[in-house]
DNA sequence: GGACATTCTCGGACTGTCAGACTTTCCGAG
DNA sequence: CTCGGAAAGTCTGACAGTCCGAGAATGTCC
């Protein structure tokens, strides 16, 4: 590259003004004259200067801030619900923890609010978060489905940490269920299982539009090897169910959300690890140790403050014209319900 | 909040030495006397210094470029491949437009390089995007998967605009096929369809992780009054094999991306969208006016930027520790191969 | 005791921005 | 006619850190 590339400062010396006024100019502030303007835009085009946003960004911020490492607070927003499960609890914790840990180190604080307790409405909760100048907010999941719409979205940045809710549509975060059901299902392959079997509460699969039974699916038919068995989606299941549908088709391995199927399928006479393997699909409900799925709802907790503050960053409020899903893989946890080598021939 | 946060130059004076020798002392240079290093280490814990790394690469890299290096640039990265159809080369286009110009937004310039093309290596790619101070990198869809391991991840962030391809593992930002095909489905059945009936070449069903069929068997299993038509997933197909199960399996609306079947349906009688519906998968494919998924490359190229420049802003380089995929759902594009209202009883 | 080498530490310079301050000009009031 | 305040236009201090050349202090050798 011939010699260094122009900067505000070697234009200011060119033009014979300072680095603020040229800044100034070029970024279109009112304080300079518009005819200083058009001679500062005019020789930047001829030296070819090209701002540099990330130099320009950590300079603002740095004037900005006055040297704080506070630059704002987002909210997290909780529904009350009476009969949320104990994991459904620990999940949301560990959402909350994870963009609570980003969001710090991001300079950010996060501030928890739960709606319908205390008297607290979305209309009471619009006045707050506006009072307090909080324009980012990250919803935590709800088993009902809330609606929002009530909240003047035109002030705030919003988040779920669930699958699209749509009331309004916003951005989302969370785990790939499907992704991470086709490669648990392959891991079990691997491992020598030739008939996997799936059980689930319907709603479980409904409220992720089936991405469960469709990843299952989508494996049994793309795998020669597998021996289908469908699965058991019901409901509500007990435990006459479930071994009904055990007995009948008969899976050497089980994927399922309750730890409570292993008595059931020992019961009917399987030994776990020995003559069949069990998955938990999401390792917070187990009650036993066991393989399954970590959804990593820390990390979705921290990657949803991020886009968030992302949001806020580039002063984008609203309900953004193309809502978008981010989702991570589940890691494999690995757990004394499988046998730990393909049965030798 | 209380006070402003310590700073480099806070804490040497705390400590009665320059900015330098904290500095050096904190990343470890051996300029520095161990016990005078020891000390500084010591002072920055209690004092809950928190470096910043963003200013800590600008600041490297302004004194280590001497202000010859461009920066304000990041890179979309295509693949020659001499057989792309054109539509895919629309796509390309569309992605690059997107990603062109949400950069333009967001203060930065994209430039294109073309791997494969001219001599241009992964290797060589590297040398030019270190040379030109590019370190983030847009990574357009290729049909081949190619392995970018060798380039020198740590000083790069990148991002896909595919699924994700894991060599090595990157975010990525894409359609959301499972979701458009499950809306569209739902169209659909609104408009009165009862048998659907999808055909697709089996790699574009792979290299999605079959979620086009997935998808498709979902919508299947959860609606009663759907009858279920067996997908047509074939390597390659002919008019002979789609006419075949057109004429055995009688979908009374197909979808698919080859429009060149609503001439074999109606070679075999069909009158669209008299007798019979089609819907194009995506829209870039059409070869006709019809209805369809416009899968909105411009958009995913936007969100692509914006993303890797939000990496960027956070001075994340590397690997990813929890790759992550973006997906935005298709929109729906009408057309004169559907009916317009459901049929009346 | 002076010259030289080594070790340890310091300070100039710096892809841009913010906000207060300074200079110049204009105009109304006395 | 003079003076003071306001407005317009521009300038300057300060700056989440790093690199590297240079200076000061110390030790060794002749």
């Amino acid at each position: 590259m011939s010699g260094p590339a122009p900067t505000l400062r070697s234009l200011a010396r060119t033009l014979g003004l300072s680095r603020t006024t040229v800044s100034d100019a070029l970024r279109g502030s009112l304080r300079v004259d518009p005819a200083t303007a058009a001679r500062v835009k005019k020789a930047a085009r001829e030296a070819g200067y090209r701002r540099n946003p990330l130099a320009g960004a950590l300079m603002s911020e740095l004037r900005r801030s006055r040297g704080t490492a506070f630059r704002g607070v987002i909210a997290a927003v909780d529904f009350h619900e009476l009969d949320r499960p104990e994991y459904a609890a620990r999940y949301h914790s560990e959402l909350a923890l994870g963009a609570q840990t980003r969001a710090t180190e991001l300079g950010f604080k996060l501030e928890k609010f739960i709606v319908g307790r205390a008297g607290l409405s979305v209309q009471r909760l619009d006045s707050i978060l506006q009072s307090r100048g909080i324009h980012g907010v990250i919803l935590l999941p709800a088993w009902g489905e809330p609606d929002l719409s009530n909240l003047d979205w035109t002030r705030f940045a919003g988040i779920y940490t669930d699958y699209i809710i749509e009331r309004p549509a916003l951005h989302s975060v969370c785990s790939d269920h499907y992704r991470s059901l086709l490669a648990a299902l392959q891991r079990l392959a691997a491992l020598g299982y030739t008939r996997p079997g799936l059980f689930l509460q319907k709603h479980q699969d409904e409220r992720l539009q089936y991405r469960w039974g469709a990843a299952f699916r989508a494996f049994q038919e793309s795998h020669a090897g597998i021996r289908p068995v469908p699965p058991l989606i019901a409901e509500k299941f007990s435990r006459e169910t479930f071994t009904a549908w055990f007995q009948r088709h008969k899976p050497d391995v089980v994927l399922g959300h309750n730890t409570e199927a292993i008595d059931w399928m020992e019961a009917g006479g399987a030994q776990v690890p020995a003559t069949h393997g069990f998955v938990s699909l999401n390792v917070l409900m187990k009650t036993r140790p066991c393989a399954g799925l970590d959804l990593l709802p820390r990390q979705l907790g921290a990657r949803g403050a991020e886009l968030l503050i992302a949001q806020l960053q580039r002063n984008e409020t609203g309900i953004p014209e193309w809502p978008s899903t981010t989702t991570i893989p589940a890691r494999w946890m690995d757990g004394p319900t499988l046998r730990s080598a393909p049965p030798s021939k």
